[in-house]
DNA sequence: CCCTTCAAAACTGTTGACACATTTTTGAGC
DNA sequence: GCTCAAAAATGTGTCAACAGTTTTGAAGGG
């Protein structure tokens, strides 16, 4: 019976104005709302069979979370992150993943880090468990336990992030030095080190920060701009 | 009632909601709307005369900075944060503000590090300019550059303390040693060690942040819930 | 006296229509 | 043909009413 309930999904009614947000969301992923592009309330809304007001409120969500951009009376349009504004993007994390990152090394237990150790290197070595993927950097932004940096890190920032990582795309070599990377900082975190701990996870961030930078260099959205008139 | 008539004496295209907005953080921060306490659509909609759109944007948006928690049909509360919020909230505040000094010791001019210097001082022998109070904290984190970090510190973080730092409120002997720490910031970043100041600002930041936590050690919302009980 | 049950009240979520701002098109004048 | 102003078109902001959910409070049993 519980088996039943948890695979239905959730006990609590979620609103419209919920749903809509996760498909706008889906709709921004697949690109098929790329930034720059324009996001109209009326089409959306009959597009998915709803009044306005929900979608209104699903994209004031996304603007809430630096998703798309909005002033008083002009359109809302997909945020086109200019090269300056994906540095910045990635000097946040930094900030905000190094000193997860100290915590982390402060409050783990030696059974969480060893199972963190486990998991990273069964899914270097192929075998990582079907059902999720493994994420490294939010796996240890949980465990720093507070609750504000993990919101910021895994919400927010993590929307945006995935944008541009999907463009950028998945490069096999740096997958390589990232495992590299990783281990080490676990090694610092199973010392308790947590200055190196951090020191080790900035410049990780770092470098992926120049690696997406490199594959962005400018312009990013004039493909988003002709796919719009296409559309019209 | 017939009063907001005459409070929107403003020429600008602001939209209502965003006005709204402001009135509802104006109740927030003077305690009318004190933390634990039912934020009401409709009864601030009859309030300020406006229908329950505008209102309920403006909650949503307080939702989005987290000023006020809200489950979906639950009716929204004036966020009150126990001591663990408070203390997750200070530890955002050194990883961000920490890394921003850092940028700010790489990137601010003579000139500017020499007009905050001065600035500084002005302000603590009570001499300061009568048009804005000085706040070194903000003045740091926008010297940063880092419009991201900028936006999260002055915007979302900067409301929370607001209110918890009122409630504190202003220690006498508290604000010399604030001067002092504030004086040895600005001299490593005149010295362009960021990593001293941003080990400084760590610290400071830190020390700010036991203060608060000494000051408002349990159960936050008693007064809240007898204004609440009392105003029904 | 406390607990449960159930219906009314109160509140939030949603809708469609209308008002206002912006953008684009039209057309007259040079 | 070009410039600029007025009007249509497009889109956002606001409103009042309706629908669904939670809370309240009183009646009824243990």
């Amino acid at each position: 019976m519980d088996l039943q309930e948890a695979a239905t999904g959730e006990r609590r009614p979620e609103t419209l104005g919920e749903g809509i947000f996760g498909r706008i969301l889906e709709l921004i992923y697949s690109t098929e709302l790329a930034p720059g592009m324009v996001v109209n309330e009326s089409v959306l809304a009959t597009r998915f069979g709803v009044s306005r007001g929900p979608v209104r409120e699903a994209i004031r969500r996304l603007q809430g979370i630096q998703l798309v951009s909005r002033e008083p009376f002009l359109r809302a349009r997909v945020v086109s992150l200019s090269a300056q504004a994906i540095l910045e993007l990635f000097q946040m994390r930094e900030a905000l993943e190094g000193y997860a990152c100290r915590l982390a090394a402060q409050r783990m237990s030696e059974a969480e880090i060893d199972a963190l150790i486990a998991d990273l290197e069964a899914a270097h070595s192929g075998r990582q468990p079907e059902g999720a993927r493994f994420d490294f950097h939010e796996r240890v932004v949980r465990a720093s336990g507070n609750s504000r940096i993990i919101d910021s890190l895994c919400g927010d920032l993590y929307h945006l992030l995935r944008i541009y990582r999907r463009i950028s795309g998945a490069v096999p070599e740096r997958k390589e030095l990232a495992f590299t990377e990783h281990w080490q900082i676990l090694r610092a975190i199973k010392m308790r080190d947590g200055a190196l701990a951090e020191s080790l996870m900035r410049s990780h961030v770092e470098r992926a920060g120049r690696h997406v930078l490199a594959q962005v260099p400018e312009t990013p959205s004039i493909a988003a701009a002709e796919a719009e008139k296409r559309a019209s």
